[in-house]
DNA sequence: GACAGGTTAGGACACGTGTCCGCTATTGTC
DNA sequence: GACAATAGCGGACACGTGTCCTAACCTGTC
């Protein structure tokens, strides 16, 4: 025969209604236990807050939202998991709107999810909405507009010029002023563009910096600066990705002496190209990367990069966001742009002068 | 003075009754509409329709929920969102529940904050609790006893023997024996062994399949293995901790010829350790990983490693839970082994017979 | 033992939703 | 134009909670 259920002839306890009778108190004396009023017996507390311990009674955080006692909470759009900066940025910006006591409801968002993740937040009446990553701009300008409609402030994280949008995003022109400069004073005028072709935004910033530094030298972008990336889909990964762009580049007549890449993913791929074709970087040729990742330190030679100073960017999305949390919405979007800080490392050097450059036998 | 106020007019839609009111038809009928009732003029859900395009209007969840109209969402404990092969299980592991219209709650738990992320996934009423990385081991057994004291399942991933616990994780004892007979069968007969020292039951797995593998060869760990973990802090990264312990094994009087990593930061660490003082890795000695991550492949010489299979150790994960959700407890837990996958590269090589290994100058 | 003051009981309502039900208004058919 | 069928209306209840209110209870004091 079975053995006896033990422990369970009480019935499950899921209101607190059911708890106050287990209790043996009424259900609002109960109630006002768990919201600390006041004029109750110190022994009616104690005997409220063992039965706790022993049930694991919590209260149906649905109801109580329905009451409208509910913690802020925020809704975040990331656009994946698979990229590291995106990914610190979510982890730092959950931690630092925690302690605020404003929970994160995260959500991966494809290119078609996105209408139906911001449903969901709205369903869930979430007090902000941020989005981290890079996105279909119309898309997301629409989704912010419905956000602004319903009196729900956001916030993009990473992606500019989304019209209307309270934007918080490093200052990528910038950054590559400061990356061709560089480059420029170790005597480099000819330059290979990895992964850094292309309409969106964020990578027309970076090729209008480096025409500034460029102009500055007297140079042109048309003149001084050379992309392949026609030549090979970027399927496979940014590893492969930059080893075959390394390839095509040993092939053309005049092969630049520096490479700048997209991200710190091609810029090493691009660099194992150049070193299985016979090439020593940086001797033969300079290589830079984007975003100063975990890795810029673990190859070799290590990779110059840009920081993107994340634990002040999302320093800026949190004060952004408690500053809009709870508060009229204000006409003007706000902006803010986060200086970038040139990391240089072993990659990049003083360009050849003239000893030719060796080809792979 | 101030410029009117556009399209405000209207009061704020937040409930079903505004909502109605703004169509103009019974709060019953536009009910009927979104839960697709029968008996309805298309006439009339097409206006429906037509309204929530315009307003974005969006049921309640948490009134939903009330009325136990939920779809299920699990409760998702993570250790921390800085390791990637956590991130990838969550992230993967996200899309599978998704796919199959459940929700997930993710929540970094810090080691004191586990009591309160699991009171509130009870608050909120998940279908399920997964935890994946690696905790306290009483402190999760706790928890995990309480989630069942109200019915809730439980799974955890990764770590391996919380008593009563359901688990899917990694053969780590057979990933090490097929490790150890690799670099055995390349001649090595003496092993470093690189943040492989302490308690946790993953460490004690890794051994023990050491154990298991030397024996084969008449070996054992005492003669064989050496440690230096107590000689450096493994604060300031585990590249740093890698670098440093190969700098200290270089100084001991006989140094071993191949060395085995508890992850692949460390390898990647102590290969620039060796590399720094004029060793070559793989000639003059064999350095491994573990959890083939992305970085085996960009260092040169690229790491021979341990892939976790993480697909498949999400996707066991994602069928006991489906199978768990809304069906009785049964007595005895359920425990899935992953079996890993060795990947060999060029880190791990033969080993130097005779020739002297080359000490830095 | 009576009385005041402090505590608890329990009924009521509201939050936003789904669903049932009886009733009315509209529509379609001959 | 009469009638039946159909569609929409609006009241009611339930879900679990916080809060207010009044009545009843307990406790301590003189």
């Amino acid at each position: 025969m079975p053995p006896p259920t033990p422990h369970r002839t009480a019935k499950p306890i899921r209101s607190t209604a059911d708890f106050a009778r287990y209790v043996g108190l009424a259900r609002t004396t109960v109630s006002r236990v768990l919201n600390g009023q006041p004029g109750l017996k110190q022994k009616t507390i104690d005997k409220v807050r063992r039965a706790m311990d022993e049930t694991g009674f919590t209260v149906n955080a649905y109801a109580l939202h329905l009451k409208g006692k509910r913690a802020g909470s925020l809704g975040i759009c990331v656009e994946s998991l698979f990229t590291p900066p995106a990914v610190a940025k979510l982890a730092i910006l959950q931690r630092k709107m925690r302690v605020r006591d404003v929970s994160s409801l995260i959500e991966v968002v494809d290119p078609e999810g996105m209408k139906s993740v911001i449903r969901s937040f709205l369903s869930l009446r979430v007090s902000a909405v941020v989005f981290i990553g890079h996105f279909n701009e119309a898309d997301l300008a629409l989704r912010i507009e419905e956000l602004s409609h319903h009196g729900i402030p956001h916030l993009v994280v990473d992606q500019v010029g989304v019209p209307g949008a309270n934007t918080v995003a490093l200052d990528r022109r910038k950054a590559m002023v400061e990356m061709t400069r560089h480059l420029l004073g170790l005597g480099h005028v000819s330059f290979g563009l990895l992964g850094l072709s292309g309409t969106p935004r964020s990578i027309q910033d970076r090729l209008s910096g480096m025409a500034e530094a460029l102009a500055g030298a007297g140079l042109t972008l048309e003149g001084s600066t050379l992309s392949l990336d026609h030549l090979h889909p970027r399927t496979g990964g940014d590893l492969e990705f930059g080893r075959a762009l390394a390839r095509s580049f040993l092939a053309v007549k005049r092969v630049p002496t520096a490479f700048v890449a997209l991200n710190d993913e091609i810029a090493v791929g691009a660099i194992h190209g150049f070193q299985e074709a016979g090439c020593r970087v940086p001797e033969d040729m300079s290589v830079s990367g984007f975003n100063n990742q975990d890795i810029c330190k673990m190859v070799k030679p290590t990779l110059t990069s840009v920081d993107q100073q994340i634990e002040a960017t999302v320093e800026a999305a949190a004060e952004i966001l408690i500053a809009k949390i709870g508060h009229a919405p204000v006409r003007h979007p706000a902006v803010r742009t986060i200086q970038p800080l040139l990391v240089t490392r072993e990659s990049t050097a003083r360009a050849r002068t003239s000893v030719a450059l060796r080809l792979r036998g």
